[in-house]
DNA sequence: CAATTCTGCGACATCCGTGTCTCGAAAAGC
DNA sequence: GCTTTTCGAGACACGGATGTCGCAGAATTG
């Protein structure tokens, strides 16, 4: 209804986007520090955000918008299953932090439920993954669900080890790919990487 | 120094249990939740550690000596690497609890500098993975420290996914190994699971 | 330039977690 | 059984986080 202003859209865009990043690390985090972390003051964030839950939801949705947007953009229901789940992968490398946000705290997904939206960006992924398993492709003696978390799971673990300088930033797409779909186990009789 | 009465070490012991559990799913949880788990009141818990640092250092101590305990007890340096490694994830998937709690919260293995106990349970991991790569049994184009964080997840996964329903308990070893060993691509040329 | 809107600063009350203390009861040890 | 130790309940002060408000300055809009 009311028309939002411009300043007023990017002011706001830029406390969820301060929050997001704040919270992906420390979830505890006070309003404070994500208001200093967005250059803004705390009345201006209270302003825009009637209390903790409200900005919690709004980053939820946010970062779940943004994971919709990279995985439909990746085209999971196109190609070779292995290929997609590539494409999915570094789809998801790219809105790591987002992914590193809502994987580090399941609390939230569950709080605001704002599940819905989230299964348009996770339905893609889960077919994917049993149409993979259907044609041979992909291992179908573990659950659909488990892979899903594995992927997660290695996601979130490249994002944490580029933060902190374990992996280079271009190598994580690639990295994540390799070990999840080959595992770490021999490479002598694989092509030289 | 001071000998410690047997009924005061079993509650210590049950406090610092109950520390693990909690914070392993919520590192922000209070200390009165953390003593209602543990079936004692908040001031027992204080009379038993000073501040919450203390019973944090506790617990992080703890996981540490039982992490350490399970990795040695696994034997990593004999043995073919591949099977030394499917003995280790067994063994850390039975210390999954505690693997979930330090693995959630980073900061806290920084902030308690026990690292240099931590090393004991880190240490011969990290020399098995190197060895290895050495022979070729796994993959040596990623850093072995990558591998390492890629077990950590995926541990950290499966607890969270036994937890949540998600995976039966008693499969929770031979997924991850699965998992992580030989990927979750291709099962067309593979031994029938 | 004038009016509206947005922002920063500071004050304020409130709630929750924390740490400390005392006292009486319960349990363990000798 | 008696002494010592441990525990539970409750009260207390303290600090930090939170949410609300008013006011003056700055920015945007027309």
């Amino acid at each position: 209804m009311s028309e939002d202003s411009p300043t007023r859209r990017r002011t706001r865009a830029a406390i969820v986007r301060a929050a997001v990043s704040v919270l992906a690390r420390r979830p505890e985090a006070s309003l404070a520090v994500i208001a200093a972390e967005a250059q803004v003051s705390r009345s201006t964030l209270h302003r825009h955000f009637a209390d903790r839950g409200d900005l919690e939801r709004a980053a939820v949705a946010q970062s779940v918008e943004d994971i919709t947007r990279a995985t439909v953009d990746a085209r999971p229901e196109h190609g070779a299953p292995l290929e997609a789940l590539t494409r999915v992968i570094a789809a998801y490398v790219g809105v790591g932090d987002r992914i590193r946000f809502l994987f580090h705290d399941p609390r939230l997904l569950g709080a605001h439920s704002d599940l819905a939206d989230f299964a348009a960006a996770d339905g893609p992924v889960l077919a994917l993954i049993a149409r993979g398993q259907r044609d041979g492709s992909m291992d179908s003696a573990v659950g659909a669900g488990w892979i899903e978390q594995a992927l997660w799971a290695l996601v979130y673990a490249a994002a944490e080890a580029v933060d902190g300088g374990l992996l280079p930033g271009h190598a994580a797409a690639e990295t994540v790919a390799r070990t999840l779909v080959t595992g770490i186990g021999g490479d002598a009789d694989r092509e030289a990487g």
